[in-house]
RNA sequence: GGGCCUGUAGCUCAAUUGGUUAGAGCAGAGCGCUCAUAACGCUUUGGUUGGGGGUUCGAGUCCCUCCGGGCCUACCA
């Protein structure tokens, strides 16, 4: 047994999450956990919403609503999404939260008296209408290279030429549209990334069997042009973690808050904390997942996160963890994917377009989607959501392949020797090339959910279901009921077990369908089938157990047409 | 502009890291079965691996070049 620390990029607050921000992170986190749970190793699975930064205030002001209150609500909408899914997170905190505040203050006290943090005077706009000062790309005006003029402070989307503010043509706010803006100096506080650039490249370096998509971004942030670069790591804005050095104030930086991405990935270990501080649990609890001094030494700690999220977790978070000086764990795997796109071009949350964490529960229950979501993960290239690709492989693999196998069996068993499991006859030669076939497919699955390879875990998968059809096939309990119902009941007794086995196995991507099928089969053990053959027995003859509805309704494709042009356009 | 990823059957993807005749699923075709959600099983058609050149005994894999798709480029997160 090991023990697993995972954690998934921490969900923005401002709105409800797509399917592409799902599947490349939180559920193929959720895919591991679950099925490392089930393994018997110890395995502590967080995530959190991601709430600091001007995102959120906007979002907030245009919902006519204080920001922690915007928060707030948004939280638990969130939470009731991931629930919906059955994400299995162990706690789902709050970037937010009272823990992560003292944390983010502590690292960076740390980083202070480890004299890796410098006050830099720099010079930002500021909008007299907006009463704040304004991110790059909250800048907007003519280019002067094309003359486009919806050409942002930080690049012109036309030209893809990259721009400083100060370039703009008539610069005006982006958010309000005011033009009455100024250059203003102020004071920020940089965390010298460059110091620790030795040590990071040392790290990643020995990072051998990590994905290239992993690898390859970090080591460009590393190498390119001068080198890893100083980060700015506070904010002109109310909301976010007041700057503070430790406990103490920051003389000069009273109204400032900490940038977001320096707080957020913090919020991985303090969410920790707030896991056991909500259940009146001791600082030990937690902190033997994350301190190296406190236990931390044996855990295996594996983040997942989408391709956007890579250099802040290969550089600038363990960028904050080595200068502490304090022994935090550090993460040994990385698992990044890449973009899910949506009918030719990329789900978009600022435009509303494509499907919506809401909207698809409300078509279909989870198990569709986190069967199609992570069979076609986006692991080695970006891949494509059509809604003829989704009906066909839900149908096929879900209905067809593993819903129709139980239905058939359960009722084929009930017309012949009842809602019970049959007690004569027995195994030969058939099952045992069909038992050595299983721990063949089986061993196969495994192998690919330790090297979290999902696309290819849920392929073994499925292999494993057509083995149960192809074995009804050959067997034909229907045509040998007729002259030897002996040897009928034995090759039902086999299949009914098998049924048990795959609601076990299969409970990592579809956990409520899995559910259901134990529970039909009247029996609560979901003990992982190291033992084929003594698991194909766990239901003994006379157990009674009961035909469960269908598994797996088949999406029409009037219902596929509908949800096409329901979904075609923007969200409103 | 720079860097990285990517292009394999009609579609979605593999190919043990340079090694026999490039494999699966879906879709198509044929046959079988009749327990089952018009389901299942078996067989089968289909590829000049984006184009061109090179290295090698041997290239989907390495190099060069051209074409297409995508991401990142540090103040969105």
């Amino acid at each position: 047994m090991s023990r697993i620390l995972i954690t998934s990029a921490i969900p923005y607050i401002n709105g409800i999450k797509h399917l592409g921000n799902l599947v490349g992170s939180q559920l193929p986190a959720d895919l591991y956990a679950r099925y490392m749970r089930m393994r018997g190793n110890e395995v502590l699975f967080l995530c959190a919403t991601d709430e600091h930064g001007t995102p959120a205030e906007l979002a907030a002001a245009r919902a006519g609503k204080p920001v922690a209150e915007y928060c707030a609500e948004m939280w638990q909408v969130q939470k009731d999404l991931s629930d919906g899914f059955g994400l299995s997170f162990d706690k789902f905190g709050r970037s937010s939260s009272e823990q992560n505040r003292a944390l983010t203050q502590h690292f960076a006290g740390k980083l202070a008296d480890a004299g890796l943090i410098e006050e830099v005077v720099e010079s930002q706009v500021y909008s007299h209408a907006d009463g704040r000062f304004l991110p790059d790309r909250y800048i907007e005006g003519t280019c002067p290279n094309c003359g486009y003029d919806k050409a942002r402070g930080d690049q012109c989307e036309n030209c893809t030429k990259q721009l400083d503010p100060t370039d703009l043509i008539e610069p005006r706010s982006a958010i309000s549209g005011s033009t009455d803006l100024e250059v203003r100096e102020t004071r920020h506080l940089y965390l010298k990334q460059r110091s620790l650039r030795a040590d990071l490249k040392a790290w990643i370096d020995s990072k051998t069997d990590w994905p290239i998509l992993t690898t390859s971004i970090a080591k460009k942030w590393l190498n390119d042009g001068d080198g890893l670069q100083d980060r700015g790591i506070t904010r002109d804005l109310d909301w976010g973690v007041p700057v503070k050095r430790g406990a103490d104030p920051w003389p000069g930086m009273e109204d400032k808050v900490f940038y977001v991405w320096f707080d957020a990935p913090i919020e991985y270990i303090a969410c920790a904390k707030e896991w056991t501080d909500g259940m009146g649990r001791p600082d030990a609890d937690w902190e033997r997942w994350w301190r190296t001094d406190k236990g931390a030494d044996d855990v295996k700690y594996v983040q997942f996160m989408g391709k956007d999220n890579v250099p802040f977790h290969t550089l600038s978070f363990p960028a904050t963890i080595i200068g502490s000086g304090e022994p935090w764990k550090l993460v040994d795997y990385i698992k990044s994917f890449n973009y899910l796109n949506y009918d030719g071009g990329q789900f978009s949350t600022s435009q509303g377009r494509g499907v919506f964490m809401d909207q698809a529960l409300e078509i279909l229950p989870a198990d569709y989607w986190r069967w199609w979501l992570l069979s076609h993960a986006p692991e080695n290239s970006d891949s494509e959501f059509t809604w003829e690709n989704f009906q066909t492989s839900a149908n096929k693999d879900l209905a067809d392949v593993l819903g129709n196998f139980v239905s058939r069996i359960t009722k084929f068993c009930r017309s012949k020797f009842g809602e019970e499991v049959p007690s004569a006859g027995a195994w030969g030669p058939d099952e045992d090339a069909l038992i050595a076939r299983l721990e063949e497919g089986l061993a196969k699955y495994t192998a690919q959910m330790e090297a979290i390879e999902v696309r290819k875990a849920a392929a073994e998968l499925r292999a494993l279901w057509v083995l149960g059809n192809e074995y009804l096939q050959s067997s034909a309990p229907w045509t040998v009921f007729k002259e030897d119902p002996d040897r009928a009941a034995a090759i039902v007794r086999l299949a009914l077990n098998l049924v048990r086995l795959y609601a076990v196995i299969s409970a990592p991507f579809i956990p409520d369908a899995s559910a259901r099928m134990l529970s039909s089969m009247n029996t609560l053990d979901m003990e992982w089938p190291d033992d084929v053959r003594a698991a194909l027995g766990a239901l003994p003859a006379g157990h009674a157990f009961a035909v469960p509805d269908v598994l797996f309704r088949k999406i029409t494709d009037d219902e596929r047409e509908d949800w096409q042009s329901r979904f075609s356009g923007r969200r409103t």
